[in-house]
DNA sequence: TTCCCAACTTAGTAGCATGTGC
DNA sequence: GCACATGCTACTAAGTTGGGAA
């Protein structure tokens, strides 16, 4: 096995994982950078305002006066001139109503310079149009939406207690989707049973508990009443068939079960990249001799001699008989699952049958750190039901333990949500078994999410104009505190708290940025003052962009870097909790990364309102681009999948095919045009349109196929998951789709009475209503 | 005021289930 | 019915935030 290399070669390009193309400090660097940072700490506490510091400041401080003097008038006429524009923008909306021509903005191929942050002279902050056309309504609103709700389903009763079993979830989904079956035209005509269920669907819908209609407590507790039956524990090992050997320097080892079982963890992950790095070898070498007998540790002594392949083969051999099984063992195991499910899936929260999210503890295995993690490969320890802590109601039935083991310890906290919880081995942290995202319980917190975000859409000007101000500040602080919440503004960048060093992957956020981590360039191409953003974020994912800022930050940032070595913080002054204090004094309840929320919710909305287009496909595509341009800004990344290349290339074979079949069917139509020229007979006739409607059916089908390529393609490295399930206000997505009927239903009558051809109407009308909902969760 | 940690959200990926085309 | 592609979900790592102890 070769040693550590692997790492060293399968990221994506700009958009990968840490790969080594990415500087990395080396350890002696990492502690010179330490011990800086902890001296410059302890200076920072005695000395806040030291002398060389005071006179640096002062010293750019005079420089700054001056620049202000000369540079404050343009500023202004800057500011004028985008006054203007802002309200010529908002004069132009208001004349297009709901409806914006265009195409969506396309993403600059590297997928992190963005256009919109990357115009000429950009507008510095973007300008968010102040009516809300029903898209993303401010606060005021929201409140006469809800009272619309409310009378619009008077007829609820809420008191109604419903439990919900894994069938009704699955059955719900179903009907969930053939609700939306409903709106869209019938696509599957042979189902004709859907039909029936979807008016049980409606009957079930109906007594859906409507949480969001009922009061929330005020006392801080997560709930009254809970009773759940506990976790599901890891299945005991199971040693390997004695034909499963394990080799030491081409020698037969019989194994200890505690020492085989770690080995089968590494040899599970035998074909993974992970196992030919040093780090991770490293450390499982460690963890394993630790389960070794003494025997055992005085045999192995070196993993290079150690030989996994059988019990690698086993592994693969036995997952490939799972995928033969036949159907009835596939059921089998399928129904076991439900059980299981049924089970301990489920808990009882105030009346409520709830869906647990993950209810199973956590296996034994080994670590797999993202990054360059200094921890990859050590063993995560099997939790015992001793390590596991219970919470549910006094009054409940508490979960038995397996017998002749007990819990950790059995408490009644109804402050917090999770259910179980365990210490993991590996950083010290805990974990917790909580409630799925449909629970009551998240969906709360979910929509105060995006009630946040919409609380910080009406004062966010005030709030850019306010650290704008602070750009100028006489306090380092306070200019640091502005440059930085700028940063996080219009990049979307996370908060960036300090990580401990040795723990984790070296990964950093805005506040944690380091002098190492941006470019200065006062010219660069035909843009002024532009920085150049480089560093590992949240999951060591690349974040790469290049963007031209104003005069007055471009200086700061200057500012922030003199005397200071690449490893030193370029923020000093700043860290994320006084970030998120002087936040909180802006706007009640707002943090940094309500400002992520905010943003991908407002570009998606912008995005959306482009979104034009009439036909399926070019609509998906549409809103795969809205959804993209925000997963971009987040910068929400996947590696490419291993398919790819191959399914592109298949469709494009299928391109070719239908293009080639296009032209031959359009030189079929030119003939049977001809022959009625000659003849005049109906059969002639009826033949040219026989042929005319099959081009026309290969043109739509050549399209679909060439926006399909168009999208795969485009979102090759992009992952749009995490900021449909995290960041996008669903009721977005709802309000353009509403938005679209408003204006479907307005050409409708336009097109009536221009006496438009009714099937053109009709064809227009159906494609409307089918554009299914984003799959929100 | 700082540090630490519990509690929670956000994140990418592996692998399974389902759909599609032949 | 099969093979392959695709989408979804479970899993769990890695963040953020806020509160309490020192």
């Amino acid at each position: 096995m070769s040693g550590d290399h692997g790492e060293r070669d399968s990221q994506v390009n700009s958009g990968s994982r840490a790969n080594d193309t990415h500087k990395h400090k080396d350890k002696h660097k990492e502690h010179r950078r330490k011990e800086h940072k902890k001296d410059k700490e302890r200076d920072k506490a005695k000395h806040s305002n030291s002398e060389h510091r005071e006179h640096s400041e002062k010293k750019h401080r005079d420089k700054e006066k001056e620049r202000v003097k000369h540079s404050d008038g343009s500023v202004d006429r800057h500011r004028e001139k985008q006054k203007e524009k802002d309200k010529e923008k908002r004069r132009e909306e208001k004349v297009k109503s709901s409806h914006v021509e265009g195409k969506p903005k396309k993403e600059k191929e590297n997928g992190h310079a963005r256009e919109m942050w990357n115009s000429p002279s950009p507008p510095a902050i973007k300008s968010e149009p102040e009516e809300d056309n029903g898209l993303y309504p401010s606060p005021k609103h929201n409140k006469t939406l809800k009272r619309e709700r409310d009378e619009e389903e008077f007829e609820y009763k809420p008191k109604k207690i419903k439990t919900e079993n894994g069938k009704k979830a699955k059955k719900r989904k179903q009907e969930y989707e053939d609700e939306e079956e409903d709106i869209k035209p019938k696509k599957k005509t042979k189902d004709k049973k859907a039909g029936a269920d979807g008016k049980k669907a409606k009957k079930e819908t109906e007594e859906k508990w409507k949480w969001w209609e009922e009061e929330r407590s005020t006392d801080g507790s997560k709930w009254k009443f809970l009773e759940h039956k506990g976790p599901v524990l890891a299945p005991p090992y199971e040693p390997l068939p004695g034909h499963v050997r394990f080799f030491y320097d081409g020698k037969l080892l019989r194994l200890s079960a505690p020492a085989e079982e770690v080995a089968t963890f590494f040899a599970k992950m035998l074909d993974h990249e992970y196992t030919t790095k040093e780090m991770f070898r490293k450390n499982f070498y460690k963890d394993w001799r630790k389960e070794m007998t003494s025997e055992e540790k005085s045999k192995i002594t070196d993993i290079n001699k150690c030989n996994f392949t059988e019990m690698s083969e086993y592994f693969k051999a036995q997952s490939e008989a799972r995928k033969q099984m036949s159907k009835d063992e596939k059921l089998k195991i399928k129904e076991e699952n439900e059980r299981i499910l049924q089970e301990y899936g489920f808990c009882v929260m105030d009346n409520h049958k709830e869906r647990i999210g993950n209810f199973r503890i956590e296996p034994p295995g080994l670590f797999r750190g993202r990054g360059d993690h200094p921890k990859m490969g050590m063993l995560k320890r099997r939790i015992r039901p001793e390590d596991i802590i219970i919470n549910c109601s006094k009054d409940s039935k508490h979960p038995k333990p397996p017998q002749g083991t007990r819990w950790k310890e059995v408490r009644h906290d109804n402050k917090v949500t999770w259910l179980v919880s365990w210490t993991e081995n590996i950083q010290g942290s805990i974990k917790y078994i909580m409630l799925n995202p449909s629970s009551r319980i998240k969906g709360e917190k979910d929509w105060q999410k995006y009630e946040t975000a919409r609380r910080l859409k009406k004062c966010v000007e005030r709030l850019r104009a306010q650290y704008r101000e602070d750009w100028k500040s006489k306090e380092m602080r306070v200019r640091q505190r502005a440059v930085a919440l700028y940063f996080i503004d219009k990049l979307a960048l996370r908060a960036g708290n300090e990580k401990e060093e040795g723990e984790t992957a070296d990964t950093v956020g805005c506040c944690s940025l380091r002098v190492e981590h941006i470019k200065l360039y006062p010219k660069m191409d035909d843009q002024e003052y532009v920085v150049e953003f480089d560093f590992l974020g949240k999951d060591s994912i690349r974040y790469y962009n290049k963007m031209p800022v104003e005069k007055r930050v471009f200086k700061n940032l200057q500012l922030f870097l003199e005397n200071k070595q690449p490893e030193d913080d370029l923020f000093d002054r700043l860290n994320t909790s006084i970030l998120n204090k002087h936040l909180q004094e802006l706007m009640d309840g707002l943090t940094a990364k309500v400002f992520r929320t905010y943003n991908a919710s407002i570009t998606l909305q912008q995005q959306l309102k482009e979104l034009t287009s009439r036909d399926i496909p070019a609509k998906i595509l549409s809103y795969n681009r809205a959804n993209r341009a925000v997963a971009i800004l987040c910068n929400h990344q996947r590696a490419a999948p291993k398919t790819f290349e191959k399914s592109m290339q298949n469709l494009q074979t299928k391109i070719d095919e239908k293009q080639k079949q296009l032209s031959a069917t359009r030189k079929q139509l030119k003939g049977a045009k001809t022959e009625h020229k000659a003849s005049h007979d109906d059969r002639s006739k009826k033949m040219v349109e026989v042929k005319r409607k099959a081009v026309q059916r290969i043109e739509e089908q050549l399209m679909k196929l060439q926006m399909q390529a168009t999208d795969r393609e485009e979102n090759k490295q992009i992952a749009l998951g995490t900021s449909k399930l995290n960041y996008l206000d669903p009721r977005i997505s709802v309000a353009c789709k509403m938005l679209y009927i408003k204006f479907l239903i307005l050409s409708y009558f336009i097109l009536y009475f221009l006496r438009t051809d009714s099937g053109t109407l009709q064809h227009n009308h159906s494609i409307y209503f089918s554009v299914g909902l984003p799959d929100q969760r």
